[in-house]
RNA sequence: GGGCGAAUAGCUCAGUUGGUUCAGAGCGCCUGCCUUACAAGCAGGAAGUCGGGGGUUCGAAUCCCUCUUCGCCCACCA
């Protein structure tokens, strides 16, 4: 039945049947009744923005790793997936397509753009969904939320609500980061520092009694036309006789006073500092403490205001930083320019230098919040890898600052409070969970507040909101709290602390107790794949042109916990040819393999009367068995502590190199019937491979279901998605066979080396003579004969003839007499080369026996082997002394 | 300016809590093979002073110190 399938493996031919066959099995669907203890992970959202790329195409690979292998467990697993309106982004997205018509939101209205944005994100909300489909993610698709959800909006309202009613969600006048080209306040995290090359300027401002000037530095020349004061260190005596004296403040015609001030450093710069309390933060708490007027001189869109003198009023900043430094030229008040290297925020969403501005918008007060999340985290109810990722989550909540949660934008959730205009009205404003149309207080007219709140308002609620909350559903009774949470470390400040936060606030649990942090998809120089640098790679394009088995144990094998992973874009074929052939060798075991099973199989173990005796098993069969079992304990392991890539690269040798170029090679003259216990070694390999897809079906899920589906006598609906995770067998532990077949691997790739390096024609038999008889030899004969292509084994030392020599771990010499082929420059090579090699491990041999630590820490046994394996390591040295004497060598 | 990580074959990387079993894998490269599952394959092979230096030890890729080079996080020195 196996004989019809292609030789060369084509993943399109399987990949999107097997998918719908799943999801209309429902297996991916959480019941939440039942018995089984859940296991679930909330999925990142994805920005409703764009396509997936190659770092969704990582996380969520991970995440279907994580949930197959615990499905298969028998945990009832809810992988929750859903999409993320991602206010900012989305909205740029949105307005760069109406530029292009020459059109912007204000042309069209808030009604209309936001109508205009939700007709897109439907478009890519959906196709999101599909790119996850194609990787294989099984989620949980009758769940599926988007942030902005009636569901989702209603927990945003609810807890906007209770934190206000609580004192921790404020209105004020503060210091923001300010994007001038998104015109939105940003929070702190969203103000990305980077180290920019600028420039120091030293200003001359003229003393107002004419006696002299004072110097201040700034990086920010233009600010200094919002100048309410210099402020020095009270106790700097270059300065003190100045305080309280006026400036004449140069290009304004102002008057400004120096005041005395402890956020001073008196050894930076002149020790003096320009104030402009409106466009700076340390500026805004200098002028608070003294009062000082807030002057606004950049706006919203970062163009000078119209409170600067007339020819710089309107002119962009930076503009107006030149501008104002070449007046200051002029009038000879321009001491000096150094340059200074500085750290500047950048919105993270487009990229330009944001601006600190004076404005108001609602805050959190997070001390509150962080004070719990902390503890969770130092009494271990967290577990962060890689670990060290902890330390930046307690650091940032040490030093956490109030978020800013307005944004002035009209993608997002409004925010839900209303202001009464009414003058005689007592209320200044309503916070409620339903819209108000009319004040309760006075019954006059509305007005709701413009903002939206910040995008990551409505995530950091999604371990709950997603449930169902502030409704006691049962989804949330039974899924709450999750298990593990899998993500880009970018995002540890914005989301994953936040939810931690909002977790013991609203739920009093963490959310999740191991939070996995993946590194970054780079390409070969090491830089982040983007858009912009034009060097990413299509997660759909690797699907459709290798399959997603290939992608999938592309990304998994090559990501170690802590370290990113990089990847070629310019070479596809060779980043992601282990992955195909894998899946193509697979394919081919699989063709073997399955054409070769009866129906039935006779039982490996069991009650049943015609199940395997032990005694029927070959060393050979041992071994594999031996094999399999220390692998399934080994893969478990990995997989339950997060190395994957540990996990992938256990499961490929042992099919690869134990199962397929070992094992099967040496069972074909039994299975084609040339020699007896066919039928065990059907029982043996059927057992095998069945346990090898199993572990590895939560890598690349399509090509192991594929194939398990047709073993010999496996029911018409069973999937291996919900087969049982395979359990360790001690019985199947055996070092002796380990041991033994070990050697005799050893033998035949030493008689293969011996006739590569000879250049014995591959059909050609050759005789073999091994210095030690051993019962392995004997036991597998067969195997020797067959795979090395020998005649047969002498038991005895060589005769005195020219031929290739090896010697193996055990010290056991092997010869092969080569007759005349031989070549006596290169046999005299080889013996010596094998010599020194011989020499160098019996002097390690013989330090090793030679220290005490070592003979009376290690098992007696031990150390009786290894002075065992000295002897004979001595013998062959003799032996390959004796034999290049023989041959006349130099 | 603080805190943290990394450096191992031409490339991408493994190498675990306690030091002896370790110098490995994949890709690439070289040689020979269309051997009745697989040429996306099979067999064999070349290639690394485990970033430099020092130390501890009988013994260090592994532990300690130091230097160099990359990277990450945090930070209101204008």
């Amino acid at each position: 039945m196996t004989h019809d399938l292609p030789s060369r493996y084509d993943p399109s031919d399987i990949e999107q049947d097997l998918y719908r066959w799943w999801t209309e099995r429902g297996d991916f669907r959480a019941s939440a009744d039942g018995e089984r203890r859940p296991y679930v992970i909330m999925m990142p959202p994805p920005n409703v923005t764009d396509r997936l790329h190659m770092g969704h195409g990582l996380n969520n690979t991970i995440q279907d790793v994580l949930i197959r292998f615990e499905r298969m467990r028998g945990r009832e697993v809810l992988w929750l997936p859903g999409t993320d309106h991602a206010g900012i982004a989305t909205q740029n997205v949105v307005e760069r397509l109406l530029a292009k018509e020459g059109k912007t939101r204000f042309d069209l209205g808030r009604d209309a753009f936001v109508e205009k944005v939700w007709r897109h994100v439907h478009d890519t909300g959906a196709q999101i969904l599909e790119q996850l489909k194609a990787l294989g993610a099984s989620c949980d698709w009758t769940r599926t939320y988007f942030t902005l959800d009636d569901g989702l909006s209603r927990a945003v309202r609810e807890t906007f609500v209770r934190l206000f009613d609580k004192g921790l969600i404020y209105r004020g006048h503060y210091i923001i980061n300010w994007c001038p080209r998104c015109l939105t306040a940003l929070s702190n995290e969203e103000a990305e520092k980077e180290d920019v090359a600028g420039k120091i300027w030293y200003l001359r401002y003229p003393l107002a009694d004419g006696s002299g000037h004072i110097v201040v530095a700034t990086t920010r020349p233009e600010t200094m036309l919002g100048d309410t004061a210099v402020a020095v260190h009270p106790s700097d005596e270059r300065y003190g006789h100045l305080v309280g004296t006026d400036i004449d403040l140069p290009l304004t015609g102002r008057r400004i006073p120096v005041v005395a001030d402890d956020g001073v450093d008196p050894s930076f710069g002149t020790g003096a500092v320009k104030v402009t309390p409106a466009h700076d933060p340390l500026d805004f708490e200098i002028g608070q403490r003294h009062q000082l007027d807030t002057l606004v001189v950049i706006e919203a869109d970062a163009t000078m205001s119209d409170s600067v003198p007339d020819d710089l009023a309107g002119l962009d900043r930076y503009d107006a930083r030149r501008r104002v430094v070449k007046q200051f030229e002029e009038l000879e008040l321009l001491q000096k320019i150094e340059p200074h290297q500085h750290a500047v925020g950048h919105c993270y969403r487009c990229g330009t230098a944001v601006e600190p501005r004076l404005s108001e918008q609602w805050f959190v007060q997070m001390a509150p919040l962080a004070s719990p999340a902390l503890d969770a985290y130092q009494d271990g109810r967290l577990t962060f890898l890689p670990k060290r990722r902890g330390e930046d989550y307690a650091q940032w909540l040490e030093g956490i600052r109030d978020w800013c949660i307005s944004r002035q934008l009209w993608w997002g959730h409004r925010i839900p409070v209303w202001y009464c205009d009414d003058e005689g009205c007592e209320a200044e404003l309503h916070v409620s969970r339903d819209d108000l149309t009319t004040c309760p207080t006075c019954g006059g007219p509305l007005r709701q507040d413009d903002d939206v709140l910040d995008t990551w308002f409505s995530s950091w609620l999604v371990p709950f909101s997603s449930l169902g909350w502030p409704d006691d559903t049962e989804d949330l009774r039974r899924f709450y709290p999750g298990d593990a949470l899998t993500t880009a470390p970018e995002i540890l400040f914005f989301w994953v602390a936040r939810m931690i936060m909002a977790g013991l606030e609203f739920k009093g649990e963490v959310p999740f107790s191991t939070i996995y942090l993946h590194g970054t998809v780079r390409d070969t120089q090491h830089r982040k794949m983007s858009k912009s640098l034009g060097n990413g790679i299509d997660p759909l394009e690797v699907v459709e042109r290798y399959g997603a088995d290939a992608l999938r144990y592309t990304l998994v094998s090559g990501m170690a916990v802590g370290t990113d992973l990089i990847l070629d874009p310019n070479d596809l074929d060779s980043s992601f040819a282990a992955g195909r052939n894998f899946a193509n060798k697979l394919w081919n075991i699989g063709r073997f393999v399955l054409g070769n099973l009866p129906d039935p199989v006779r039982p490996l173990v069991g009650p049943r009367s015609d199940a395997v005796r032990r005694e029927e098993l070959t060393l050979a069969d041992r071994w594999i068995l031996a094999r399999c079992e220390a692998t399934v304990v080994a893969a478990t392991k990995a997989y339950q502590q997060f190395r994957l890539n540990e996990a992938a690269t256990l499961i490929y040798h042992f099919i690869w190199s134990d199962l397929a170029d070992w094992y099967l090679e040496l069972i074909k003259p039994r299975l084609f019937g040339d020699t007896p216990g066919g039928d065990v070694a059907r029982a043996v390999v059927a057992q095998t491979f069945d346990v090898a897809l199993r572990l590895l079906h939560p890598i690349t899920p399509f090509i192991t279901e594929a194939l398990w589906r047709r073993f010999p006598g496996r029911p018409e609906d069973a999937s291996i998605e919900v087969a049982p995770w395979p359990e360790s067998d001690a019985r199947a532990r055996d070092d002796e066979a380990a041991a033994a077949f070990g050697l005799v691997q050893e033998l035949v790739t030493a008689v293969r080396a011996i006739r590569a390096e000879y250049d014995v024609a591959p059909g050609t038999e050759v005789r073999v003579w091994v210095s030690r008889h051993d019962e392995a030899f004997d036991a597998e004969a067969g195997t020797i004969r067959r795979l090395a292509k020998v005649s047969a084994i002498h038991y005895e030392a060589h005769a005195d003839e020219p031929g290739g020599h090896a010697v193996l771990s055990d010290g056991t010499g092997v010869f092969l007499p080569l007759g005349d082929a031989i070549d006596l420059d290169r046999e005299c090579g080889r013996l010596g080369a094998e010599h020194q090699r011989l020499a160098k491990l019996i002097v390690g041999q013989e330090k090793k026996l030679a220290n005490e630590q070592f003979l009376t820490r290690a098992p007696a046994e031990v150390v009786a082997t290894e002075r065992k394996k000295l002897g004979a390591w001595q013998d062959q040295a003799t032996a390959l002394d004796q034999k290049r004497q023989l041959l006349g060598c130099p």
